[in-house]
DNA sequence: CAAATTTCTTAAACTACTTCATTTTTAAAA
DNA sequence: TTTTAAAAATGAAGTAGTTTAAGAAATTTG
């Protein structure tokens, strides 16, 4: 099971079959129903999670109660609250499974001492935040950028495994939008094709 | 000039005289006029920007010619167009200064070689990439959250210094409003104070 | 310091998106 | 398989923020 996440940091740094079983070893299998959660406000975040199978929902909840989706996570995709995992703080969010979901953890602890051991860590863990820097920067740009209906054509085009399988309330949230407005897009764009 | 981005890296990681010499030698100092621009699309970026004394903007534009601030700098801030940089691809953004400032200057290659060279160096940028990414983070949920208004009461809060340095325009393209918009929100305020 | 250019202000008309309220569809639970 | 709950659709009314236009203030340049 381990394997696919070795798999996945082998195509940023080579590893040796010491520094996989050793690597492997950190990362601890999960199961997780469909509706539960693995980050809750005021608790703090102990683990990085690779999702290894199913999908994942991250949200925060306003003022009025109406809740934002800060992030989604499908298979071989990452999910935390970074806030709350970096800097070992109370969490905001509250990271939810959508489906039936499998992901494998690494503890917060099992991470630092993975980094001070072995550069190669270092140098992993250097990679996927600087991606995860770079991939945010697009996503403020595009909210910037473009219009609601921009914003959804973009990602449907761009994430359309994301958006088969996310619902619609969760969507509309990610793209800053009220889900009555999405399905209005949606709906729209149907009747335009025929 | 060097000693400051010294002083600054040793918040994260401590360095022997030998290492602050080696990583000195690889910043240059550049002085650049205001209205300058030291990042411009199609160009790969081919530096790394430590912000010393002085303040930039990053804005890209957008299909009907207006601009989008994407992020500030002032002293002891970075200022990139990350994607560009990290993945050494041609820039989407300009960066241009706002005052006459001086910046410190890494090269891309001579990054890559402090991190190959030295565990050190390859943990400071980890540590600015994660902090980096929080960041981002932080201001996704704030813009997915608030309003205008909120968003410039936030920002005045939270950043005062950079309020006061920038043009309203820029500040108002980048907490996502018109420049006509924050011009009322402002008088607003000084109404209300009186 | 005067002229030119850039930035900021104000107001009125407009629109992209929200809110509220109701109905239909889909999925979960019993 | 029926009941219950959750999610999506639809319409009508409202609003936060935009657009356009024109003048005032501030900054830059010769």
């Amino acid at each position: 099971m381990t394997e696919k996440i070795i798999e996945y940091i082998e195509q940023f740094v080579k590893l040796t079959d010491e520094e996989k079983k050793q690597v492997g070893s950190c990362f601890k299998e999960v199961k997780i129903k469909k509706r539960q959660f693995i980050v809750q406000p005021n608790f703090t975040t102990k683990h990085r999670n690779y999702v290894y199978k199913g999908a994942f929902r991250a949200y925060v909840v306003g003022d009025e109660g109406q809740d934002h989706t800060i992030n989604f996570a499908i298979d071989d995709w990452w999910i935390t609250d970074y806030n709350s995992y970096i800097f070992q703080q109370p969490a905001t969010m509250f990271v939810v499974a959508l489906e039936d979901s499998i992901i494998l953890q690494i503890d917060y602890e099992a991470e630092q001492e993975l980094k001070r051991q072995n550069h190669k860590f270092e140098t992993f863990f250097r990679i996927i935040a600087e991606r995860g820097l770079a991939f945010q920067q697009r996503r403020i740009i595009s909210n910037l950028i473009h219009t609601a209906e921009e914003r959804y054509e973009n990602y449907v085009l761009k994430y359309p495994q994301i958006v088969q399988r996310v619902p619609q309330y969760a969507l509309a949230s990610f793209l800053g939008m009220t889900t009555e407005f999405l399905s209005r897009i949606r709906n729209k764009r149907v009747a335009k094709k025929s």
